[in-house]
DNA sequence: CGTGCACTTGAGGCACGTCAACGTTCGTGG
DNA sequence: CCACGAACGTTGACGTGCCTCAAGTGCACG
């Protein structure tokens, strides 16, 4: 029994809607590897020899300029793919949040794959759209909104992608009570903002009553409309 | 003839490679258009009702928070591909910077006719992953860079990208002197600045001897190692 | 029970936004 | 050809939101 057969993201990852025997093929060039938190699977720059698929677990994507101010520019949740096929070097580094299990293809078995495969570059399109049209929002978020909305932002958009990967949820619904991910640091990482600025306003959402934080990696949504109007 | 035959971007737009049978098809079913400066063709939250192909001229695309702040989050030119295929309601409103032309296709006939040719659907991934890869890049300026940073990288990345449609040039040679496809405004939402700032930052580079302006639409760069060290 | 790290809180400064006045270019019609 | 006005751009004075620097505070580890 090929490791796809068990595979968690099997109906949602780009692999969804490949033949069996499509599915051997790939299953013997790829393979599994787990990552601790903090581990980095790509980096910045490096020529791009790797692409695989979220199988469990929170990676970000992050860049820096050179004299070292970083900037998260995406996040990757289960079933989501990582890496940049089809050509030259990284332009961003990926390190898991969490823990995480990846499926790990060599690039250029995978392109090769690909190229035969019509309906796996047709998910990946599709993909790779939807990834741009997250990241386009994203920019408006980083230099048009106040530390404010930005936080309260994170906050709704975290409750939203999480479901997908929690378990004691109802389908669709928005989490009101979840684990960040991400440290103190990281958020201020993704937002464009510095570790204390996120804290303060972190402190002042809980003052107002919008928000709960029993610990301090976890988080409750009190107020969901205060909160959706405060993100703007 | 078709209008295919004659097109200024037929070698570099994604309908490159196709057979000329395919090209016939996909002739009968677009069609040219012409578009003044400051028209749209696309419209934030419509329906993605038409794709297409950017044949000339300068195009920018925008989005706004619900309270009138915009931002520019990307800007298209020539063989560059307009429009989310496959999909929902467009992220972003596309419109024309400096007179352009474009060819057009509705949606829902592209949409199959990509589904019939996965050739034209390796072009359109390449393409979209190098955009998404040129948007991850920006997100660090907006995020990340000063003004004055911001205001540098902007003008060489004009230089670079203007290269390709310019006719005065030595191909792969970055341009010394170009007119801006931007007004002031223009330039303050790419970069997630004000107009007051802009203007500031380009008199101070311009005091510096580090670029020209001899009128408000055109510069010159007359020290580029500068310029780039400036940009960070 | 200390040591270290993540986070919070506070005080102060600065880059950029805001508001306002002025200069320059360009189109339009007399 | 010039007069006029509107749009665009520049410059200055001032305010403020976020960053910087620095000192706590609380939790997790040996």
């Amino acid at each position: 029994m090929s490791a796809c057969d068990t595979c968690l993201v099997r109906n949602r990852a780009i692999c969804a809607g490949l033949e069996s025997s499509e599915l051997e093929t790939l299953n013997t060039m790829g393979r599994r590897r787990t990552l601790q938190p903090g581990e980095a699977l790509i980096w910045e720059g490096d020529e791009s020899v790797l692409v695989a698929n979220v199988i469990e677990g929170v990676l970000k994507l992050s860049s820096a300029t050179e004299d070292g101010r970083e900037q998260i520019v995406g996040v990757v949740y289960p079933a989501d793919f990582i890496g940049r096929p089809f050509a030259g070097a990284a332009g961003h580094s990926v390190t898991a949040l969490t823990e995480a299990r990846v499926c790990v293809f060599a690039r250029a078995d995978f392109d090769r794959f690909a190229s035969e495969h019509p309906k796996l570059e047709h998910k990946l399109l599709e993909r790779t759209l939807g990834e741009l049209d997250r990241t386009r929002k994203w920019m408006v978020l980083l230099s048009r909104k106040t530390a404010q909305e930005k936080v309260a932002t994170f906050l709704l958009e975290m409750s939203d992608r999480l479901v997908e990967t929690g378990c004691d949820h109802v389908p669709g619904m928005p989490l009101k009570s979840f684990d960040l991910p991400f440290s103190r640091q990281q958020i201020a990482d993704v937002l464009g903002l510095t570790i204390e600025t996120v804290s303060r306003q972190m402190t002042m959402l809980k003052r107002d009553g919008v928000i709960g934080l029993p610990t301090r990696r976890s988080v409750d949504i009190i107020d969901r409309t205060a909160l959706q109007d405060i993100a703007g």
